[in-house]
RNA sequence: GGAGAGGUGGCUGAGCGGCUGAAAGCGGUGGGUUGCUAACCCAUUGAAGGAGGUAAAUCUCUUUCCCCGGGUUCGAAUCCCGGCCUCUCCGCCA
């Protein structure tokens, strides 16, 4: 959330990036409700001065063994009027809060303004298109020809968009993931974190998922959520904590399933596994001091990056705009991988800086050194897609496809896969 | 799931309903001492909000915060109720 104090000096720049991002809240109503609450708030405290003042000397007089009726008496009138003052405050306080958590963060300045992923900028692509003798199948002919991926009994036993992998299939997802963890944790220094796979409520509010997105999310009846991104989870992780300048920076790296409703989507994308309600990802997440964010969001979307390289996959890298950012993020880059079976880019990342946004919701803060004053401030957030597999697969399958139907394996994956160097039927 | 114990500052850990925002120790920071290191000595060291003040900061005043939420009381870390969490034992279990 934003700094109320900040909303209050700047409610114009606000309301542009609520309006920009596609929001619907009422500034203006939360500055009323605010100046209320800060008024009643000061005549409560005024109030509460003389009370504290009164039983102070409630005690002397009962020390000193005289009689204190009067006086109690007194602040016992007091007491009373303060409460009603307090039931006055009591629904105002949550109603702000409402309103603070569903304004969205501020887009950077070099943010290009736009209504929607056509006003995306390409900031640079990496790879070159292959050149195929024949039409290049979509992934979703190679999986089933090739026995590897099943949709159908993936359908039967849950839903479908809850896919199955199957032998070499199911090894080459787990290759995937472990090549990506290996990559991060031992060449860019990132710290391997294995979480819960349900938050509660708290952790789903403090990463933003919580309120705007709940119908997107799987819910259990023990009120937890399934993980929509290992973000949510390790974001979480330092909560209310104060952190030590020395800490920082902190990089985690995390696997972990990821489930999503995606309430709303159908009819996009249903084919193949482009789109489902569960899938695997690695998910890189920072904390750092805030001077250095913006240079950190940059080498995160290297981090990513180089998973593609490595996989020797064509993609491109965008900078989101203004009306295709996220709610909770100042700055977004996508990764884009192509995919030549399916004719499409497809969005195998997003990473993005939430400066403070997630940190003041959160509560994460860190210590300035004591030559800088030894001051309280909070960390800046960032997360990316390191990279989410299903797309991988994807575009693993469909640009390393033969005319003979079989699936060579990059090299970085064989080793992952028992040598196998060909997937064939 | 059953029984018991407990949740206090960065950490460990005291705390009679008022003199406790909180003893003591550790840690941190500043300084001193010392061939170096270690040790020792002194001082200092929680957070959030509001009002005032300033060019800005230092600063002054004030409210709140001892897991969370209610209640009793003139007054609650301390008493009562509910919730959450942790630990120990028993049961069950991959």
């Amino acid at each position: 959330m934003l700094d109320l104090n900040f909303i209050r000096k700047n409610p114009e720049e606000v309301k542009r990036a609520v309006r920009e991002k596609h929001e619907r809240v009422d500034v203006d109503h939360l500055l009323r409700l605010d100046a209320d609450r800060r008024e009643l708030l000061h005549q409560i405290e005024v109030l509460r001065k003389q009370l504290n003042e009164g039983s102070k000397r409630v005690s002397e007089l009962k020390r000193q063994k005289q009689d204190a009726a009067t006086l109690v008496e007194e602040m016992r009138v007091l007491s009373d009027k303060i409460k009603g003052h307090e039931k006055r405050l009591d629904p105002l306080t949550p109603e702000i809060d409402d309103l603070l958590l569903r304004i969205p963060n501020i887009p950077a300045p070099d943010i290009p303004k736009g209504e929607d992923a056509s006003g995306n900028q390409v900031v640079r692509t990496w790879g070159k298109r292959r050149e195929f003798s024949f039409k290049p199948r979509p992934h979703w002919e190679l999986g089933a020809s090739l026995g590897i991926l099943d949709l159908e009994r993936g359908a039967k036993i849950c839903g479908s968009g809850f896919p199955l992998y199957k032998g070499i299939g199911a090894r080459l997802e787990r290759a995937l993931f472990n090549f990506m963890l290996d990559l991060h944790t031992r060449k860019h220094g990132y710290q391997e974190v294995f979480p819960p796979f349900l938050v509660n409520r708290a952790s789903m509010t403090g990463t933003g998922q919580l309120p705007k997105m709940e119908e997107d999310m799987y819910r259990t009846s023990d009120d937890l959520f399934l993980v929509p991104t290992a973000e949510v989870p390790v974001t979480n992780l330092h909560r209310d904590e104060i952190l030590s300048h020395k800490e920082l920076p902190i990089y985690y790296t995390a696997y972990t399933a990821c489930f999503r409703r995606e309430a709303g989507a159908y009819g996009k994308d249903t084919r193949g596994i482009i789109r489902v309600h569960q899938f695997d990802k690695v998910e890189l997440v920072k904390f750092v001091r805030p001077e250095t964010s913006y240079e950190e969001l940059e080498k995160l979307v290297k981090d990513a990056e180089e998973v593609l390289q490595l996989l020797g996959l064509e993609y491109r890298v965008l900078k989101l705009c203004t009306g295709d950012m996220s709610f909770a993020s100042s700055k977004t880059y996508d990764l884009e991988a192509w995919a030549p079976g399916v004719e499409k880019w497809l969005e195998v990342s997003s990473c993005s800086n939430f400066e403070d946004f997630q940190a003041r919701r959160i509560n994460i803060r860190f210590r300035e050194e004591p030559a800088s004053g030894g001051k309280v401030r909070y960390v800046h957030t960032l997360n990316g897609s390191g990279i989410a597999l299903p797309r991988t697969l994807i575009a693993i399958l469909e640009n390393y496809q033969q005319k003979d139907g079989s699936v060579i394996i990059p090299e970085v994956l064989r080793p992952y896969m028992g040598g196998v160097e060909v997937i064939s039927q």
